[in-house]
DNA sequence: ATATTAAAGTTTACAATATCAACATCTTGC
DNA sequence: GCAAGATGTTGATATTGTAAACTTTAATAT
């Protein structure tokens, strides 16, 4: 049978909500997510939602939540892809940072935006994203030992290229770029450029 | 007379109601910014706003607008107090940008944010920060010809030290950054050394 | 198997919001 | 003065978040 009749019990709600919410703001926006939507959009009443999410804030890092972890398997299966040199690697794993990013924007704002959090939670963020950020310290680390970067403390420098990857990310994404540059560069040129200058800053001379 | 009666025309309520808008972003969040929390705040009715505004998008636009302008005359008066050396009054100019994020997030999210206004407007900022960005590129290319930058397309240099400065930011406005780092660095360290990266990366050796 | 219970959905209801329309009051150009 | 427009107010409607009470289905103990 392909499509059985729509059950009483949806089956797995909680993972159409996610979807659907995630298809709702590539559609309209953050700001149009909205529970009603959503429910309408999975196809059941507008309260139903609630039987899996506490409130909206409560749906919003759900999703946030599988942002990051499609985008740590990502980075994770594009190093294990990369060659046996961990620069090579670390390069690998940033470049699907970026790519990641840039592939799914709507994950991306929500895992970065802050708005659209009433206040709390922020702390059930930091539990996901600490885990991404000690493997970069310790890919920085290496990158050192090897003579490629510059000795000293890898806490500032991942600071520094996150800065640099994420406001690059921000501001495209928010099609701030393309508004400034025009149709000059390719956003790939671009992309190399920044990233470029960031290790050519945090580099061995 | 110290409070003169309330008027039935409060006398100057557009900009009433711009700083209480700022007001309540600060208090609560871009999110908790309501056109009738916001009029609440100015002692009008409920409705008084929309014969200033033509809805909230238009509201939060010129928020964002008296942003730009104060943004832009910070960083003017920064400059031209800083000595004849152009290199001093770039510097004095891009401190004075980071100096105005991170004094004013309210106003700085608004700005930036792009998760606020329903779909439209974003014509309308480009406007405003082109200026702006102009005056970045000229400011950039007279540092090549004094040997300080190296050559090349003062475009691609200004989105490379955009992306740093607004990356580093809106992580740090959205406290993502002291969590990472913990207690070891002041925020003024942090700061110095991620602009310093940038600008190593994009001087000549 | 069947009765009981928990889980998952639904409907109803309420408060807050954006926004519109109709009305009231102040200001101002003549 | 006074008509007109600008500025505020009140009231109404549609949409939202969310709680409560009720229904249907799935699970589980006996």
């Amino acid at each position: 049978m392909t499509a059985a009749k729509p059950a009483y019990h949806h089956g797995d709600l909680r993972s159409a909500l996610l979807q659907a919410a995630l298809e709702v703001i590539d559609d309209t926006g953050p700001q149009g997510l909205t529970i009603r939507e959503v429910a309408r959009r999975a196809g059941v009443s507008h309260a139903a939602p609630y039987r899996h999410f506490a409130d909206k804030d409560d749906l919003i890092l759900a999703v946030v939540e599988q942002g990051f972890e499609l985008m740590h398997t990502n980075m994770m299966a594009d190093k294990a892809a990369a060659g046996p040199d961990p620069l090579d690697q670390f390069s690998a794993s940033g470049m699907a940072y970026l790519h990641f990013a840039m592939h799914y924007p709507a994950y991306y704002r929500v895992m970065f935006s802050g708005d659209l959090l009433s206040s709390s939670g922020q702390d059930s963020l930091r539990h996901t994203s600490t885990a991404a950020f000690e493997q970069m310290l310790t890919d920085l680390k290496l990158c050192q030992r090897m003579g490629i970067l510059r000795e000293g403390d890898t806490m500032l420098q991942a600071v520094a290229i996150l800065s640099t990857v994420h406001g690059f990310v921000s501001l495209a994404n928010d099609n701030r770029i393309s508004h400034l540059v025009g149709a000059e560069y390719s956003m790939q040129e671009i992309q190399d450029f920044v990233l470029a200058a960031i290790f050519q800053g945090l580099a061995v001379q």
